[in-house]
DNA sequence: AAAATAAGCGTACTTATGACGTTTATAAAA
DNA sequence: TTTTATAAACGTCATAAGTACGCTTATTTT
């Protein structure tokens, strides 16, 4: 009973990261395959995910999918949303995917979404030939899959307005511009880059280091951090009405 | 098949209603009662909700659940959260009441929560012996479904601040001061009245109407509605970053 | 030494918010 | 009819935050 899979009950998890080079918010996504008899059934992504085990919780399976994938623990992770329409795992490619499986074709699934450092992930020699793919530019994917990431995204949108989880994608040490360019590139939209700049170096637990960056052309930029401890002590629930 | 109940997946609705004249922000929850040899088993309150047929969405459950309990349907509904733990329906008296349901103990339920205008709803000869109770008052209450509850109303909160959801729980005319009173009874503060005013006002989608309150000792207050037409049309998202 | 470029600072204007004093319309009481 | 109590409604001022720009600076490459 110990490790029995619920047949009907799933967890997906979106794994987003952040490639600084391309400025490009990125969804790390593995191969579906199968062929038979030379003939390929199914050439696809989807997302990582797996049946909830009966002693699990649903946090648990979303960490143990996540750490499967890419071997990371204690990463920032959101339930969002559940996925269960009858037909969601009904697309032509879907069924032959799942006659291999041991699968429920009614299954729903418990979507997560995860934010990590893109240089944390190591895809060389990794099982399921995962690949991160920009949230603007995905690749053809199965089941409803497609649909659970535009759902995160849209929630990861909100969210990073009103709460510092931006820096979970970024590393420890960052530039103001960094900062501006994955907002710009979760948010779509232009930000101006002196007010921005104000604005973040006024807060308290954005603190500037004694270090510059290096390796580069051009004038080198002043590297900060975020300080989650400053964050949680002065942080009050601010009751700003404004919708 | 076509009514099939899934076994192991349900759905729950918090349904969340305000009491103009208490000032308070209630939880409508039915009754869980079970006696056997004149020995009263069990007796407190859950959440109304029920099994996931085969040929529905999630989404088609939770207004089905709603319309049984109270005959409404076109309310506000929000899916905020799934819960899964392997133990949220083993209390002792969840297990002597499961034993006369054909229901699973490994279940998840996909909670919803409602916001309806109290005044909608007709609990005479309701057949679930449902009943309002205060947000900040609940009764004993079965299952995991205080924790849900409680969910619901942080998830609602947070909510509220950002979108004008608060008038699906008012009636459609409405004068300020009761708005200003709907948001006290949720976020639990004091609000200053005259910048609560003045800033209500100002929305363009705040209408003023040629109506006065009726049947009021003292100043008989001016009524208002709120347009989702203009809200709509001005709507344009503010990207504002307020981390 | 000059040019190119991204980093970074500054200023004026507008809008929103927070704190709080004052006036007004009505029903009930005198 | 007048007064009184009370909630509704309006007004003002100071401060904070946001928007729109112009300008300077440090560094590498030419």
């Amino acid at each position: 009973m110990e490790f029995e899979k619920i047949l009907n009950i799933s967890v997906d998890c979106v794994v987003f990261g952040y490639d600084l080079k391309t400025k490009s918010l990125n969804v790390l996504l593995i191969k579906r395959y199968l062929e038979s008899k030379n003939e390929i059934l199914v050439d696809d992504y989807v997302l990582t995910g797996y049946h909830v085990y009966q002693h699990e919780t649903l946090d648990e399976t979303a960490t143990r999918v996540l750490k499967e994938l890419t071997g990371l623990t204690n990463q920032y992770k959101k339930q969002f949303k559940a996925f269960g329409s009858p037909d969601r795992l009904m697309g032509d490619k879907d069924l032959v995917w799942i006659k291999n499986e041991e699968f429920n074709l009614r299954t729903i699934t418990i979507a997560y979404y995860f934010l990590l450092k893109t240089e944390d992930v190591d895809l060389n020699k990794n099982k399921y030939r995962a690949k991160w793919f920009p949230i603007n530019d995905l690749p053809e994917l199965g089941f409803d899959h497609k649909n659970i990431i535009l759902e995160a995204y849209e929630d990861l949108k909100v969210k990073c307005l009103s709460e510092p989880i931006i820096f979970k994608l970024l590393p420890d040490k960052f530039t103001i511009n960094e900062v501006q360019d994955l907002y710009q590139s979760i948010l779509g939209i232009d930000i101006d880059n002196r007010n921005f700049r104000r604005k973040l170096i006024n807060k308290k637990y954005i603190i500037a280091l004694d270090e510059k960056q290096v390796g580069i052309s051009k004038k080198p930029s002043q590297l900060y951090m975020f300080s989650v401890d400053i964050y949680d002590k002065m942080f009050q629930k601010n009751y700003l009405i404004s919708m």
